[in-house]
DNA sequence: AATGAATGAGTTTTCATTCAT
DNA sequence: GATGAATGAAAACTCATTCAT
């Protein structure tokens, strides 16, 4: 009893530093970026000693990928939750892309963090972290070509290749933040509309407008 | 004539080392990294001194910019030779994706050695340079825009936000080397292809495929 | 109680090791002077590692000061503390005199080291350090020129400019140290007493040496 | 004949560069100081190349001793130029003091550079040159010990000695320009007489001013 | 006579990490 | 659990000097 009591309030403890780590390490990535962000810098945002950090996490890699996993999983959960309350393909595509781009928008700082950490990193053997995106590992990715490949069986898509637009998707998705000059004239929600409009047009079988219905081209 | 031969030679010789150490620089990217490629890194692979890379550039950043505006230049100008080489709005829409994705295919070690620096240098202040793309700076930005525009104008194109379209055609050009998976089971020409049909589908006035000749949805 | 402790521990710790590093480095600026004397240099001769320096002291421009203040600082406190256990102005320009001289000699490698400072450390915008020296921020320059001012006033002292003679005393002063083969025919203490001896006869009022009591001349 | 011209030809090029030279570094020790005085910054302010600096000076530490020699040789002609036209011992003090402060004046960037050097430079066995300093090597030193002999001899001056005046005199002299306030308030000039007038009444048998003929403290 | 090209040695500084306390 | 102290490795950069031309 006493033992297990004292694991958990240790449990919980590490917790908490893991998650003030977490966060200030998402903050120095925004702020400074990848090369910059150093141990030195994410202790001093989170007001610890960096010895702190070497003692919760292993390596500097096994923090990167601990906020990649977490900001990932994050994501995917929030994205999971608003295609899986959708019913036809066409609602799960809409609510992929718009719930996409709603927890980029509503969680800048971490999406920014992500991005840091995967255009930067690589693993020992010099892999870059971009380039390990593939189905198998990336629940999120293998939802939207799940729900491209629903579509097509069901009548709903026109043919076309599940791994290209899924692609194309992902891409224009993720180019959003990347153009400030867009963000500026555009908000979020407003993209993502524009975005939905853009794939209907090219995946339902026709092409004109809401009342498709006749499917000639399918 | 004796001095002019003279500076000849030297410009050469200095032309020519810079060409040296900008190819050992994009392999050394392309190999391990923006993080791990050091001057040292550049040097043992260019065979020369370190010292002799801030001879010839004033700074790393002065040596990434070189790298980064070169590269960027390259791409420029054979995008646009084929952009111009084309007629119609829907041609040209058609040459800059094909052009676009074939000399990414072409020059994949200078392409990611350009996505190294575009998503790790940043400005003294702290701005990362993928902050500032925008279309005052970027000339295929700018040409891809004008491409939409113009095919709106000429009754080729429906409506759109010429920003989102414009976004998400660059997002899915750029996004298909990140996909190592993907790049296994289609080539850059056959993904090409697909983007093409896809994203005229979503810009034609008609979408009924090739025979696009009545306008009732622009 | 405990962590005050530990607290007092830390900064014991911490002062010690500035102290050794500041005498290694007053060591290395006495044997090889100002350009050479690197902080691996400083290092060596602490027998610690140079990155140690970089954590005591955030600069070499900091050590460098701090070594300078520090020297400084001892010495006004040792010239001080005899100035003002005298009482006539004539005797408290001999103590000024006499203790500046036996503080350098006593301490011969700082000196050294103050000098190698002064005379090669400069500002981020290039004034010399040497060019400082000034009677605002040097207690002991305005202790020479408080001594002049009140002996005028007193009546002891004749009429003359003080800075003029304030500047004389102490380049003659200085200028010791800087003559090895003076040093070894006359040691610190006597050259102290002639110098005492010849601006006497050069500010007091009658200058037939001790029995000046008739004040025709000042 | 035709030798000879040659030769004197390239003699007469070689001593215009080193000349140059000569320039270029006292204006850029006297601007950026000993230790940043690089042979790429003399080099950029004679619009050369630093390798010809290195074609006529074998060597930095060559360099520099040859503008230290010239500087210092100038100053010794001009000064003894003056005390050679004086014919008492007094009146030639008089003329050193005030020919050594005057052409420190008109040549302060000379002056500065040779300070720079004296208090920086050190021979291979890490000897400073300005303990190299002595009678037997430095005319001048060994001119104003002479004037003080002899001035001695001939009953002008009291007993003292000459070596710690000498030094004192030297001392006050230099200090001049290292207290950038006292250059505001006085001249060169008028710092030169109250020098003057200061180590009359410290050396002059009789210290009543200008009517001393009776030596009774000779 | 003069220079651009080139380098090895050495500079300061930052970094991730370890360890005793 | 937490930290200050400490270090070896590596970073970018500068320098004086040499050499072919």
């Amino acid at each position: 009893m006493h033992d297990t009591e004292t694991q958990n309030n240790h449990a919980f403890i590490a917790n908490a530093r893991r998650t003030q780590i977490f966060h200030a390490a998402i903050r120095t990535l925004d702020e400074i970026g990848y090369v910059r962000a150093s141990l030195a810098q994410i202790a001093k945002r989170a007001q610890i000693s960096t010895a702190l950090i070497s003692y919760h996490f292993k390596d500097k890699e096994d923090l990167m990928n601990y906020i990649l996993m977490t900001v990932l999983a994050n994501t995917t959960t929030f994205v999971l939750q608003h295609t899986n309350a959708a019913q036809s393909a066409r609602a799960k595509l809409q609510a992929y892309i718009v719930a996409h781009l709603m927890y980029q928008d509503t969680h800048q700082d971490a999406y920014h963090a992500l991005v840091e950490i995967i255009f930067n990193a690589r693993t020992p053997d010099d892999v870059p972290y971009y380039k390990l995106n593939n189905e198998e590992d990336d629940p999120l990715r293998r939802e939207l070509q799940d729900i491209l490949h629903h579509g097509q069986q069901q009548g709903e898509f026109r043919l076309f290749s599940v791994a290209v637009v899924a692609t194309a998707i992902q891409g224009a998705i993720g180019e959003y933040w990347v153009n400030p000059h867009l963000a500026i004239t555009i908000n979020a929600v407003a993209y993502a509309e524009e975005l939905v409009h853009l794939f209907e047009r090219a995946v339902l079988c026709d092409a004109h407008g809401d009342q498709a219905d006749t499917q000639m081209d399918c």
